[in-house]
DNA sequence: ATCCGGGATTTTAGCGTTAAACTAGGAGCA
DNA sequence: TGCTCCTAGTTTAACGCTAAAATCCCGGAT
């Protein structure tokens, strides 16, 4: 491996000259420089980040941990990623498998001091466990879990999200309206502020609230919800209307739908959340809940540089806005 | 921040005990080592990263460097995770914007040697950049495109995959099929292959080749794939069948086709590549090719560990197979 | 001629860890 | 007794870089 000190020999300098040349941090005389790049480029050297930052202390690079890597994630890290790199730092993502015991490795101090900050996006650590977390690194937490109010947070408005598409559908004329995905003791706190929403719509236009019309699916996925509504369909509950509690979820759903016969909007409507770039491909266009994931991205990406320059800022606590988009599985609007 | 000298000092032992302890390297009598634990434990010590991978020369981590995060390579990342981590690694992902300035600066040794070894996804990278990068650092490409013989490499039988399913549409009565998303001179040398085994397909059937059928889209995505097709249906073209070069891409053109009244499959065939999770769940279902996203995981992992293992090996180049899953969107099968 | 200011460059001193060499203190054995 | 061998632990010397302090050198002011 070529050194800074083979540059320094090569070029006739001390090291420290070189150092200078590389990071800009204190002027060095036109020919010097010129001496000094040209030695780079004949050993091919590059600088050994590693070294660097243990000694500099920091290594310009911040990480987003998360549970999987693809959907959602994928969505948002993309929208993440140009904004950390316009203040001249690397983003990389983890991945904490939304296992509460790889999320709390991930978490080890001993990992997180390879950052100079951390996007953590929580889905399967409880307030406890995150309470145990002690670190001055600066940490975002995203995600719908309570969480300590130590930390800086941004969490979506899921029950407005969930209530809006659930009037909508109320407005649109359905009035048995399937929570699908939706909890009563989830692990995801998530899925039962949305079912609360799913509820408050259903009292703020006086219907009642059937127990029935919450299907829990057992594998969070698109198959697993596919199932849960051919069941749905198998067992004769009558419905009209399904909220599914993510896009992906609602996928499932349009495959259930069209194997069971159902017309959507016609027979059934259907509304989803997250608006993932898919929702407006597949016809007739799934109406869903838009996070606004550059919204998003740029207030997480806000409260991790704020929080970076000053660890003794107070803890921010945002709710984003969201926001109806309605398309064609549902009536009304366009 | 707590350091290695601070528990030796709490522990009353040398900062080496400390060391052998935490790493297990070398045998450490019982009662020391519940002294050093219980410091280590009162501490809140976590050994610094940083400073062990300057020291010991690894990290202990393998990067996958894509073009984004989203879609596809957030499908392959979940099926690498954990068979890296089942060797005792971390898996990182990090993003190159399928840019070539990006790609090349995280191709950048510097960047590299953060990583134990680093496996590189090649969207924008041609040859010759990929020739000057001279790196010991064990790297295996994935990607289509034209590599260097000295690197380990996995690619897909595009060729191939966009034969069968173009074959596929033949079979089932479309004589007039476009290839959406397909190029005569492209960064992406993928779309190119799929488009050479779209004409294969013809060939053998004893169609003509029509070059109005190869329709490129502006941008890469299912919008630039809708608005590709709806200006095809808006010429008057005649067609019966779409292969699309990709799953995101086929998404687009199911939305075109609805919005253009045109039924699938009825009226037109459409086939993709990739075989996306979503287009199991987009009624009628898209046939597509699948590539085996774990199989390409798996034997990406593999060429990756046996590099590690030996920088002398010879460089290793599979062409991984892909097959037809034929759904609703096509006549024939099932 | 002497001193001074200031930019250019070097020297010093680690950052926190671990590989390797070394020491202390027994146990085993003839 | 004296020697070797072993185990448990310590000391030493980096890994490759950079912050901070020290030194050098030259033109201009006194």
């Amino acid at each position: 491996m070529v050194t800074m000190s083979d540059v320094a020999r090569e070029a006739g300098v001390s090291v420290m000259t070189v150092s200078n040349v590389l990071s800009d941090r204190r002027p060095v005389g036109a020919p010097t420089r010129a001496r000094v790049l040209a030695a780079v480029e004949a050993l091919g050297f590059e600088v050994n980040l590693t070294a660097r930052h243990l000694r500099a202390g920091r290594t310009d690079t911040v990480a987003l941990i998360v549970p999987s890597f693809h959907d959602y994630f994928g969505e948002v890290a993309d929208e993440i990623a140009p904004l950390v790199e316009a203040e001249g730092r690397h983003l990389v993502l983890e991945r904490t498998s939304a296992n509460p015991e790889h999320e709390m490795e991930s978490l080890s101090v001993a990992r997180l001091q390879l950052y100079d900050g951390v996007l953590l996006s929580v889905a399967a650590l409880d307030r406890d466990q995150l309470d145990r977390v002690r670190t001055p690194k600066p940490i975002v937490l995203l995600g719908e879990h309570e969480v300590p109010d130590r930390f800086d947070h941004i969490k979506l408005a899921n029950e407005e999200g969930a209530r809006l598409a659930t009037s909508h559908m109320i407005e649109g004329g359905s009035r048995r309206i399937l929570a699908l995905g939706a909890a009563y003791e989830s692990a995801h706190k998530m899925t039962t502020d949305r079912r609360v929403g799913w509820e408050t719509a259903h009292r703020e236009a006086g219907l009642p609230v059937d127990e029935r019309y919450v299907v829990p699916v057992t594998t969070y996925s698109s198959q697993g919800a596919r199932e849960a509504l051919l069941d749905v369909v198998a067992s004769g509950l009558p419905f009209d209307g399904v909220f599914a509690v993510t896009d992906v979820i609602a996928l499932g759903a349009v495959a259930a739908l069209a194997e069971s016969g159902l017309r959507v909007p016609d027979d059934v409507q259907l509304a989803g959340f997250d608006n993932l770039d898919v929702s407006s491909f597949v016809p007739p266009g799934i109406t869903s809940i838009d996070p606004n994931h550059r919204g998003v991205a740029q207030d997480a990406v806000r409260l991790l540089h704020r929080r970076m320059a000053d660890a003794a800022a107070p803890a921010e606590h945002i709710v984003a806005p969201v926001r109806l988009v309605v398309r064609g599985s549902t009536r009304g609007g366009r």
